[in-house]
DNA sequence: TTCATTTATTTACGCGCGTCAAAATTATAT
DNA sequence: ATATAATTTTGACGCGCGTAAATAAATGAA
């Protein structure tokens, strides 16, 4: 059952067994190949925690997400997971729920489980940010999703400008220029970059814009921005006929409260009003009308997340400068704008 | 930094401090009070791990579902996790990626983690029984939303039966009787009852049955209802106006398929086909139009689960006889149908 | 005050494994 | 065959904590 009796069984000792496991190549081909046919016959395996008990480097890796019942969250974090995996890491995941107190305690479940590494996307605003900021000069870690200025060895996320910049130039474009539907107190510090980033852009272009502001706490998103869109529609606030949403999630409500209104949403010539937002969610690609949107690069900041939390294991926690790596957005035109 | 220092710091004995973090009201209040006060000056926490390590029994629990990615099994396992929090577990999160091996991967990890107690959502068809079974001969498990006939301590779900006869009655009663569109080889057990279930009620109700089977393997179910449905509507295969789907996601599809072909759904005069499906799926209320469907009883599914999982553990991991608890739909008529 | 009872401390060992240094063994080179 | 290097074994200790038994101290009732 341990691995004494393992080694005991093999005929081989018991530091040599914990070596092997550590890395099998590490011993003789010979010992290696006994190690193995063991293996096969009686199916021991280290008990993962111990081992890390008193490993000076674990092969943990801490996985944090603000909000797992968001699918984008549950996607990024799917994709992360392999990559540890692959890598040979044991990743596990944590989801904060949107809550702060949560956050802090898997921080604290984090430092007993002594990983290597860790890649935490904060909640945001919602934050204790000294407390994550303590956490980081502890635990070698890299902030994904949301950054916290100053606070981790590294960022990887989305160029929020990007994501906006193509959609309004496109909106624009091809149409009337598009107002700005967003929360007014939003948890995420990437809706603020995109209101910054939709202003900028407006001015750029020499248009004037709007801010369509909405109530709503929490993430329910979807909801807000049903109730958000059903106010502002019925009350004919909309300023023009082309809407950019902050991100999917509110986009998706949006849509929702205009078919309840019978509002045609799209390009046709029946439509009148045109619909885009941000993030291509998984889900976007099935609403009706499609979702005209800007497309995160999931793989490439999973795989650059994951590679910089690799660099930063291998280089002992500590990286020569903070490093923020922006990945730009891709346009994904369908059927609502 | 460790139980030893925290200990001399408040000049009380080890054993006296670890039995405080096993249960505070087991030492003298007077004991208690300074150790909470020695707490709050150094705010020290016991490494959970290492504590797990040694207990005879821990206070750790194990929450594996097939899918994190699917909102359904993201929300109930937020649900779960919060009540495990509040009576005072800590639950740890696994998600089987769709993948065998990745689940066998799971249990093994579990077993490090020597959890008090397992709540176990198996992939279904895709799941090495044999290896679960054994798990669970080790490990006091409670199987939820799948069940494997005879295999954990007890299976909480929901009763399929009790879903689609209310959607296949209400559906009947309001308009033309519905096909039954799903997949092919589907995945998970429930998907199967919901077929029997299909077609026993249309036999009670005299009615002609019919299945639409589509091709497509994986989770992404929207996507292969999506063009399973274009196939279906295309080539004019649907037998029925009315169609009910063996789940949501694969209803999202079909309601994106529609769409594009410009079919409208609903219950108005100018729709050509009702939809109507199972799971109320976190985003059903936000399909356009939106999904009519069954409703699981998530609040009651999650608090079952995890009240049989405490009664389990306090039984000492063996329960009487297997229970299985199945609990009804609750029909919410939307838009769709 | 005395005795019984409760609670705390001490001591010692265990969990399952990592890690280090020294000694013994094996492999490789000459 | 011998010397040298590489690998393995042995033995001992550590990680952070649980637990059990014996002892000591504090409490509370009589």
């Amino acid at each position: 059952r341990n691995m004494d009796e393992f080694a005991a069984l093999c005929g081989i000792s018991r530091p040599t067994i914990s070596k092997y496991f550590f890395d099998p190549n590490s011993v003789r081909q010979s010992t290696r190949d006994r190690i193995e046919a063991a293996l096969k016959e009686y199916d021991y395996r280290p008990n993962i925690y111990a081992m890390n008990q008193n490993r000076r480097l674990t092969k943990n890796i801490g996985i944090v997400v603000p909000y797992l019942a968001d699918p984008f969250f549950a996607e990024i974090a799917r994709v992360i997971e392999r990559r540890c995996i692959d890598a040979g890491f044991t990743p596990t995941l944590f989801s904060s729920h949107g809550d702060q107190s949560q956050e802090i305690a898997i921080l604290d479940t984090l430092r007993s489980l002594r990983p290597a590494g860790v890649l935490l996307a904060p909640l945001g605003r919602a934050s204790d940010k000294a407390q994550i900021e303590e956490f980081c000069r502890d635990v070698p870690t890299i902030l994904f999703d949301s950054n916290i200025e100053g606070v981790g060895a590294a960022f990887v996320g989305s160029d929020n400008f990007s994501f906006v910049s193509q959609t309004v130039e496109y909106l624009s474009r091809t149409g009337s220029s598009p107002c700005f539907f967003e929360m007014r107190d939003p948890a995420n510090p990437n809706a603020n970059k995109r209101r910054h980033a939709y202003l900028e852009m407006m001015r750029r272009l020499n248009l004037e814009p709007h801010l369509v502001k909405i109530d709503g706490a929490g993430w329910g998103f979807e909801e807000i921005g049903r109730v958000g869109a059903l106010k502002v529609l019925k009350e004919g606030l909309l300023p023009t006929d082309t809407v950019l949403c902050s991100n999917d999630r509110l986009a998706i409500g949006f849509l929702s409260a205009c078919h309840e209104l019978g509002i045609r949403v799209g390009r046709d010539e029946d439509c009148t009003i045109r619909l885009a937002s941000h993030d291509d969610h998984p889900y976007s690609r099935f609403t009706c009308p499609s979702l005209t949107t800007a497309a995160h690069d999931y793989e490439a900041v999973s795989d650059h997340a994951v590679e910089t939390l690799f660099r930063l294991i291998d280089a002992g926690g500590k990286l020569e400068t903070r490093e923020e790596t922006l990945f730009a957005a891709r346009l994904i035109m369908r059927g609502s704008a």
